[in-house]
DNA sequence: CATACTGATTGTAATATGCAACCGCTTTTT
DNA sequence: AAAAAGCGGTTGCATATTACAATCAGTATG
């Protein structure tokens, strides 16, 4: 396809902008989820089975991802990050931080890019190193708490909070 | 319309995943086009006029945008960014810079970004507060060089570059 | 051997986008 | 005063994309 112009946020704009692209590279980058069931099981908005086959065709075509048969499964194909999707990282977190000041978003969901974004270019870049590592087989440089730690917890406590909050709601309801 | 999900990801997706929307705020934003024709007869990727009415009409009603007439043409509607969409601007920045590493973009129109992801937070700072300043009103409250000019000089110097290069081009070709 | 899981594909309906022509009104030019 | 150009759109039609539901053949598992 011939690109619209040579526009940084337009070629973005037609690599990324649909529905779908950036949610499923969230699935693979912060819930881990890298096969097709997997995707789709947790998918928090719905994805058909169909739209899901054809995004995922197009982010391998892109470079967005790869693809590897799963030695212990024959016909599971596990999905790795690239450099070029790990290197989205930043720009997903500044969406996000964004879209937490904004938009209606639940405190649980926004854990993760709380976490990563109130933890500076420092955290953000261990973050990459992480992804890096289980993504592209290469070792992670560092020797601190690995973000995706601080951010399974932060998530942990923000369920808990919500559903403390839920149980208070329903106790003043009866 | 109903949410998909809470997560920030999503939400910003479902607001600005389209093919139209980030690239019509990038020419109110970076462009300074604030009437249907002038950003119709500047768009670089050639949007037809109904869609620019839908989006200009989704992004009004999503709060990206507002519009008042113009006093001096009674039927232009001018245009103007809000807090929301001036709020973008780092992630905007981040994903032209992420493009511009990773996708074919080219040097003059890619100035613009180049000289806000260098410039670091200060820079782009100070370029929300000269948005500020000319959609919302608000006093510019900085001393320095506005951040427009840079980015103008920049793109003039990768222009004329470009256009040297052009010239040496042809010659080697006759 | 039955059941469930794997990554899909197919059919159909709804929605979005792209293209070109057209509209009523206003401002500028001749 | 008449013509031309500019203003923000709308309408109709064709094509492309997306959504939803059902289905499928090839593993694995009990």
């Amino acid at each position: 396809m011939e690109a619209r112009s040579g526009c940084p946020i337009n070629l973005a704009t037609e690599a990324l902008g649909d529905g779908w692209s950036m949610v499923l590279l969230r699935d693979v980058m912060f819930g881990n989820h890298r096969t097709f069931r997997s995707i789709l099981h947790n998918s928090m908005e719905g994805i058909a089975t169909n739209i899901l086959a054809a995004r995922l065709k197009s982010l391998l075509a892109e470079g967005f991802l790869t693809a590897a048969p799963d030695p212990t499964h024959k016909q599971r194909t596990i999905y790795s990050l690239t450099e070029k999707s790990i290197a989205l990282v930043p720009a997903l977190i500044a969406l996000g931080a964004w879209a937490r000041r904004f938009l209606p978003t639940s405190p649980e969901l926004s854990a993760p890019n709380r976490v990563l974004a109130e933890g500076g270019p420092q955290l953000q870049e261990a973050f990459m190193d992480e992804l890096r590592e289980i993504h592209l087989g290469q070792p992670y440089p560092h020797q601190r708490t690995r973000p995706s730690a601080l951010i399974r917890e932060a998530y942990e406590v923000a369920l808990a909070e919500a559903e403390e909050a839920d149980i208070r709601g329903n106790a003043e309801i009866r």
